[in-house]
DNA sequence: CAGTAAACGAGACGGTACGTCGTGTCTTAGG
DNA sequence: CCTAAGACACGACGTACCGTCTCGTTTACTG
């Protein structure tokens, strides 16, 4: 993760290393028991062994630790080659899913996107440290896929950027609706249902370029 | 709505039917000044010119409250007939953007949603108060498409429900997680292009059983 | 006692007399049970089997239903006679003694007296409904000790009434002051003291004109 | 006034010492504009320019401080030497009168020895730091009276603590009763009469050794 | 290798909201 | 007109957390 705060100092007693990661892996346990809401910073303070100026010392508030805390969590994801794209899918969607059935995963993601919706600062945060760090999946897909001859190659890097952002998306947002609003399971029927309507959606467009997919 | 309460009294002052709608409008109001984390319930009562205890006599907590308020909010969406199911997709998308760029929604059904990850009670009440509601738009669509002949006639009604669901995730997932996680704008060219990957992936889906789509 | 509401009505429904009784009563098991600061008329009104109207209808709030329930206490105080002047004081003393023993007249009437310090008619009706009521005690017990010869007829009425003045606050007064204040027990040796004192001190103020008791 | 938290602590912030002088002289001013049952612990807290946790840091509840607060007014209590010892008396009966004319002692003593009826740990503080820590006065006036012949010296010291136990629930008592639950005024002729009583008492109790004064 | 500057733990501080409870008033239906 | 039942506006309760502060202590780099 990238520095919270800016400025190196060059003086003085320096931060100790290991604090970070206890307080992260304390915020996470602290959101799997008590959730977003009833998590406090004086609990996380105190499962990590640290006292509150520690923390305050390095993030601003509730909002933005938890979204480190959660972040981390998404780096788990891989692309492990299946052999087909749709196997490449429907082994990230089920991946993602099992991701979001944990605790810490769903009260966090959620609870940040909410304050988010009146915070520019955070929305900016959640983009750079969970969206855009995770379009590397269907990047890599993507070429994976071309390698394979199942997709052609795109010329123009505005709309393979705009691809790229739809299907994210519409993956993305498919199983956190499913998984977290609907609340209906994400299994590997479901899955594969969702892969189908999908590439066979994005193999259509492709032939038919006057919606600019 | 359904009844908070489920016993009807026959005794003693009867409960004031105005104060239900002043305090609904009066979280809405509070959601859109203050977001979730900083709505309080003294001010939601204040602004309504309730007490306090007239809110806690009528919902458990602020959880229930801003369901109630913010599936409201969603009571507004319709499906006018575009001509063509592509145009109606497009409609209730942009008319569902629309909605979720309200600040009483955006931080209303996301708070909610991070809530009831740790609350099986609100999770239900979440799924049945906003999403099996508005899946109404789903089949409305479907039958009108139908009718037109722009989809054949499933016969299947297990299949026929998987659809609806796959469909509601899919299309509501991929604008929330737009608007909200991405922080992405949801304009028409996107709202065509999602349709077309929608619309394409599901005739193909149809011609091709094995994922019983 | 007299009527909490002067007028009298000839129309209607009549008052249930037995409420009153009921009422006070609940009131001094609410004493015993809570103490002053956490009786409540809620809760006075369901141990009467009344409803809380009707509680306010005759008494205009907590501190005037305390004190018609404690004064009641105090009407069970007599004056028997045991043969001389200093066994009658000696035996109203503990009599008083008892009662203050119990957990109705202990914070019952220090409350009331509490209250009655910044309201002036709460102050009268104490005066008034407790303290002159009970100064019958020292009037008796006085005339008895004429009869017997143990006290010489005051000719002066304002100086005879002076005296009892004196004498039931110094008598009332030590008892409070060590049973309430001081918590020390009021028994037979320290009723003895208390009277050999007072008498001593009154037989030789009255051959001692100059301070005019 | 001893300390409220027995154990000293090492670490952390230090308690602030202004802060109980504060809360205790808001704690008097709230009891002169709104008595005991309307005083309030965050009114208390906003007078004296503090958190309501600070208050609640340092006393366990409103009788607790209460208790503390009053206890101060008595330590304005002096003995001059007037010369006698009917003056002296008479001097601190005035004293004493005039302490309980202001409106922090009326409600504010009367109201901690109400709860107190219920309260055990209540009635020793009262018992501790305004009975005993008062008693000063009579010792002293004893001592200063044997040496000018008015009083003989006691032997015996377990007569003479119940000696001085008697006279101060007597004088106090009196005064106490006289203030607030008569209502009349305690002036320079009243105290004169109680003294001349007083005095008289203990000279001829103590030539009649029976009543064992 | 002593000085120094910042990080650290502890916990008090001024705030603010919580969810509950009591007050005194009111509004209904029934006697 | 009284009564029981209970909803109502108001406001205090005592608790918990917030984010800041003030301590005394520890730890590394620097002169």
């Amino acid at each position: 993760m990238q520095s919270r705060t800016p400025a190196p100092r060059a003086t003085g007693r320096p931060r100790s290393a290991a604090a970070d990661a206890a307080i992260l892996a304390a915020t996470r346990a602290a959101l799997v028991e008590l959730g977003w809401s009833r998590l406090t910073l004086s609990d996380v303070a105190f499962r990590a062994g640290v006292a509150k100026t520690t923390l305050y010392r390095r993030w601003a508030g509730k909002n933005e630790l938890v979204v480190d805390a959660v972040a981390e969590l998404f780096d788990e994801l891989e692309l492990p080659d299946r052999g087909s794209l749709a196997a490449d899918v429907e082994g990230v969607v089920l991946q993602f899913a099992a991701i979001l059935d944990r605790p810490e995963a769903r009260s966090g993601l959620m609870g940040a996107v909410a304050e988010a919706a009146r915070d520019d600062v955070l929305r900016e945060r959640i983009r750079a440290s969970i969206v855009e760090r995770q379009k590397r999946l269907v990047v890599e897909g993507r070429a994976r896929a071309q390698e394979r001859g199942e997709l052609p190659y795109e010329e123009d890097p505005r709309t393979a950027a705009r691809t790229v952002d739809l299907i994210f998306d519409l993956v993305a947002g498919a199983v956190v609706h499913r998984a977290l609003v609907s609340s209906e399971p994400v299994d590997a029927d479901w899955a594969v249902s969702l892969t189908q309507v999908l590439l066979l959606g994005i193999a259509g467009a492709a032939q038919n370029p006057a919606g600019s997919v």
